[in-house]
RNA sequence: GGACGGCUAGCUCAGUUGGUUAGAGCGACUGGUUUACACCCAGUAGGUCACAGGUUCGAAUCCUGUGCCGUCCA
């Protein structure tokens, strides 16, 4: 084997392997239990992020694990075609080549896209194989993949003829830049330093009277079409039925009442602009306005904002418009103003709300997707998210589906040529298209990405196809196991799946019928959702391509190796928390990984592992006269470790499952095991048994290493041949009463007893290298120690001695009647130990140690006697509470009189 | 404005229904080529658990309030 494990020769070799075998192919099989992820599908032309490489290796951890507990597992991986995002670049792609898809026509712009997702596209599916992702590959999904774009249409038809779809002139969010519309939550709100400017109206009816009007919008007088004021303003009886000038393109304007008004807003009087503002539109209806548009989907004027402006962009027209209204006297004042602005969430440009007609989804099943999560048929981890998903479920709104774009699932839906397009009665609306398509135009527009995605579960398992559902495992693998993805797509994709599942799963599906309680459970598209914490940089900003501040994740691999990368990032990923990311904690995960190398390394060079290849096997090299309390407390941590991953994996707590690997396995096992068995080593017969105990727990650390770090526990696993030419991924690590059990069946029992015991010698050990470390002798190992002890502890001492003498690097402990005079000591579990010194100590420094030790013991024995002398406490508190703190109290009484007898001896 | 989360060692974080002397890793410092591993080993220092009240025999933990940081919603 190599000195240090190197990720290279390892990865790719095995990788190629796993994929010849069929390891990861998801298979219907009745013998097994299904466990199934779908992934949350990257974009398609995107590249592995740090985020990515978080959300993939939980899931890939969930799907290792459950393939060694023996259940058929299928990760089903894909991508989706990111609407606008392509689009974007795609159309930027032509301008730089001096294109626009409008001169190249629908047609032949869908095959450039198509092209140009082929040529950029599926990167990030190589990158996810690297990172070690066990995805049965043959499954590999695209959104816009004909069998998936036949599910897209068939939802949408099936909701049109539910009525749950229905098209309308409607106030949506308008992104100028990619001039489609979008749906509420594509909206960011930000904090913007906007100016609040106030507007001189003159009264018609009133020379020389006027009203004021706060705007930040002033360029949008232009498509005023009334003033409003609150009917309970007092100044609106004054004011009732008189019109206003409006100061630019002059025009007299209806003076209004509405409630919707507020009141303490500016002035307290609102300019009506009904299509270009949501509130402005309700009010315009309610009085039967006319609606204005002076804004064309470009974002600049148009001719109904008249000559002066039309052609004019929006925010240059707002300070053209302010000049003008300052120069004839109609701007009364300008202050700074912070609002809150939306933009687009893609362009990042302020969006426009925009009078236009759009395809809209009432949501199905709202009541029972709240009830499926309330009721915990789909729980989420962390827990708190919920809220989140119920506040959002209780305030839902119609969701505009349909986007001004070409790259997409084209909406279903087709008109009769030469008729009316609003009139329902010539539309034609079906997943295949009218069987006359000649007389027929179908609709511009696609559907809004997440209109897709939200079947994600049910288009990948073949629905709404009978034999594709019965081909792919349908029945078997839905509802899914678990989803991992982050709290910042809940709404737009956790919550609609959900809704998508409970809408269209069943065999029964009938229109307008409420689902039965017990239907949930089977119609839900998983029963698990965790939510990843978002991955910060060091100064905790989110990593962004803009701030460069995201490091390259397949750099990463190159120098720490996929399963170094995935040990880091799962080693700072604590449960639900943000992440701040580092790399030196990616180091600390090849670090971990070269360790691991090396004790089984060791262990090939310390005796041949030819009889490894079952555990019983295994155990069956113990022998009863050789195994010691070492081997004992070992194995009984081994124990506690496994029940605690157990519990831990329940939670999702995956950080909480890796701390406790790396304790057992770096400080139990290597730091305190290892280090003990070297003494060990020296005879054949013990030599034997304690190699036997290191292969017990060698085996089970790689097994439940393995859904972390995939390729060297294979790798290992099959160096040390622990598996007769069988893989570690179907083999499950054991539960402790597991081990327990099997240890026993092979004549080992273990008690307790001695891991207290070790935790003394440890505790000894650990004082005696630290008398020596003080004084830089360390590496010194013929040194010797007196002891004085009133009770006999010998027993275990005596047992152990070769291993604590190796252990602290001393020649040997003596136990004597009388303490010796002048030398360094130290208080122990074991008596008072003292180091045999000839030369060269301080007696001054070694008092002023034991006298500050002497100091912290008295203080413990005050607070605990303190404690005890207080009735309600020794009454109130639990017996084992207050027995602990007696015995506690005598402990550290006895540790007080060893101080200050050493004390005592440091006299001179 | 509302909701949620965070504030524990220099840094990143554990700390399960309140119960012994609040832990780990990294970093710092000291020492170390001991039969795997310097990607390592041994040791040392380092904490008013954000702040203020309260409940309790007992609070990092529960309650109330305040402050700061972050996220989401309006």
């Amino acid at each position: 084997m190599e000195k240090a494990y190197l990720p290279q020769n390892v990865e790719e070799r095995l990788y190629t392997k796993w994929l010849n075998d069929g390891c990861f192919a998801g298979k219907h099989d009745p013998e097994k239990k299904p466990y199934s992820i779908v992934i949350p599908p990257p974009n398609v032309t995107g590249v592995l992020t740090m985020g990515h490489v978080l959300n993939n290796t939980i899931q890939d951890i969930l799907a290792r694990r459950a393939r060694q507990a023996g259940h058929s597992v299928l990760w089903l991986p894909g991508t989706d075609h990111a609407g606008i995002a392509t689009q974007t670049k795609v159309e930027q792609s032509l301008k730089n080549d001096g294109r626009t898809r409008e001169e190249m026509g629908r047609e032949n712009f869908l095959d450039h896209a198509a092209m140009w997702r082929d040529k950029h596209g599926g990167i990030i599916l190589n990158q996810l194989k690297k990172l070690g992702c066990s995805c049965d590959w043959d499954r590999n999904v695209h959104t816009l993949d004909e069998e998936y774009s036949n599910s897209v249409h068939a939802a949408f038809v099936k909701l049109f003829k539910k009525g749950y779809i229905y098209k309308g002139q409607r106030m949506v969010n308008w992104c100028p830049a990619s001039q489609t519309a979008l749906s509420d939550e594509e909206v960011v709100m930000k904090p913007q330093n906007s100016i609040l400017y106030k507007i001189k109206y003159d009264i018609v009816e009133t020379p020389g009277a006027f009203l004021e009007v706060c705007t930040t919008r002033p360029e949008t007088i232009v498509g005023d079409v009334a003033l409003a004021i609150h009917p309970d303003d007092p100044r609106w009886l004054n004011l009732q039925g008189k019109h206003v000038m409006r100061p630019i393109n002059p025009l007299a304007l209806p003076i209004i009442a509405d409630e919707a008004v507020d009141k303490e807003f500016g002035t307290g009087v609102l300019k009506i602009t009904p299509a270009h503002d949501k509130l402005d539109f309700e009010i315009a209806q309610r009085h039967k306005l006319p609606m204005l548009e002076i804004l064309g989907p470009d974002g600049t004027l148009n001719d109904a904002a008249g000559p002066d402006f039309s052609g004019i962009e929006r925010f240059s027209a707002r300070k053209t418009i302010s000049v003008m209204l300052k120069e004839e006297g109609y701007l009364l004042e300008e202050k700074e103003y912070q609002n809150n602005i939306g933009f687009s969430e893609r362009s990042d440009v302020p969006i426009e709300p925009r009078l236009s007609e759009q395809w809209f989804l009432k949501y199905p099943r709202v009541e029972e997707a709240k009830d499926a999560v309330k009721s915990g048929a789909i729980k989420f981890y962390p827990q708190r998210w919920e809220k989140t998903y119920l506040h959002w479920m209780d305030n839902i709104k119609d969701w505009c589906i349909s986007r001004q774009l070409w790259w997409g699932h084209r909406i279903p839906v087709w008109y009769r040529k030469g008729k009316i397009k609003s009139d329902p009665s010539n539309w034609h609306v079906s997943a295949t298209g009218p069987s006359d398509p000649e007389n027929w135009e179908q609709d511009e527009d696609v559907l809004d990405t997440w209109a897709s995605s939200w079947l994600w579960p049910l288009a990948t398992l073949g629905w709404p196809d009978e034999k594709e559902m019965e081909k792919k495992g349908f029945d078997y693998f839905y509802p899914t196991s678990a989803l991992v993805t982050g709290p910042d797509i809940i709404f737009f994709w956790v919550a609609r799946m959900i809704m998508a599942g409970l809408e269209f799963n069943g065999r029964s599906y009938k229109i307008e019928h409420s689902i039965p309680k017990e239907e949930i459970p089977v119609r839900i598209p998983f029963k698990h959702v965790y939510f990843t914490g978002i991955i910060r940089d060091a100064e905790g900003r989110k990593m962004s391509k803009s701030l460069g501040n995201s490091p390259d994740p397949l750099d990463l691999i190159d120098k720490y190796g996929a399963d170094g990368l995935r040990h880091g990032i799962m080693s700072i990923a604590p449960k639900g928390q943000d992440i701040r990311f580092s790399e030196e904690r990616i180091e600390q995960g090849r670090n971990f990984c070269n360790k691991l190398w090396n004790v089984c390394r060791f262990r090939t060079l310390s005796g041949p592992v030819t009889e490894n290849d079952d555990h019983n096997a295994i155990l069956k090299r113990i022998n009863p006269s050789y195994f010691n309390d070492f081997d004992q407390a070992i194995l009984l941590r081994l124990v506690s470790t496994l029940d605690e991953i157990e519990k831990f994996y329940l939670e999702y707590d995956f950080n909480a499952v890796l701390q406790s690997i790396y304790r057992f396995f770096w400080t139990d096992f290597c730091d305190w095991y290892i280090e003990n068995s070297k003494d060990r080593m020296q005879q054949e017969e013990s030599k034997i048994s304690c190699l036997a105990v290191q292969d017990t727990c060698l085996r089970q650390i790689l097994l439940l290493l393995h859904p972390f770090t995939p390729f060297i526990t294979e790798e290992l696993w099959t160096l040390l041949k622990f598996g007769w030419n069988s893989s570690i991924q179907t083999v499950q690590a054991s539960s402790g009463k597991e081990l327990l059990s099997v240890l026993a069946n092979n004549g080992v029992s273990l008690d307790p007893v001695a891991l207290r015991e070790m935790e003394n010698i440890r505790e000894l050990v650990t004082q005696l290298r630290a008398l020596k470390a003080e004084r830089h002798l360390s590496s010194n190992k013929d040194l010797e120690f007196f002891f004085v002890s009133e009770d006999e502890p010998t027993t275990v001492l005596e047992k152990s001695m070769s291993s604590i003498l190796n252990a602290v690097g001393a020649s040997s402990l003596k136990r004597v009647d009388t303490a010796p005079t002048g030398l360094p000591a130290t208080v122990t579990p074991f008596g008072s130990f003292y180091l045999d010194l000839t030369s060269g100590i301080d007696l001054e420094k070694e008092r002023s140690r034991v006298t500050k030790e002497i100091e912290n013991l008295n203080q413990i024995i005050s607070s605990i006697e303190l404690k005890l002398s207080n009735e309600k406490f020794t009454a109130q508190a639990p017996p084992e509470v207050v027995d602990g703190a007696r015995s506690q109290l005598i402990e550290n009484q006895a540790k007080l009189k060893d101080a200050n007898e050493i004390l005592s001896s440091l006299q001179s």
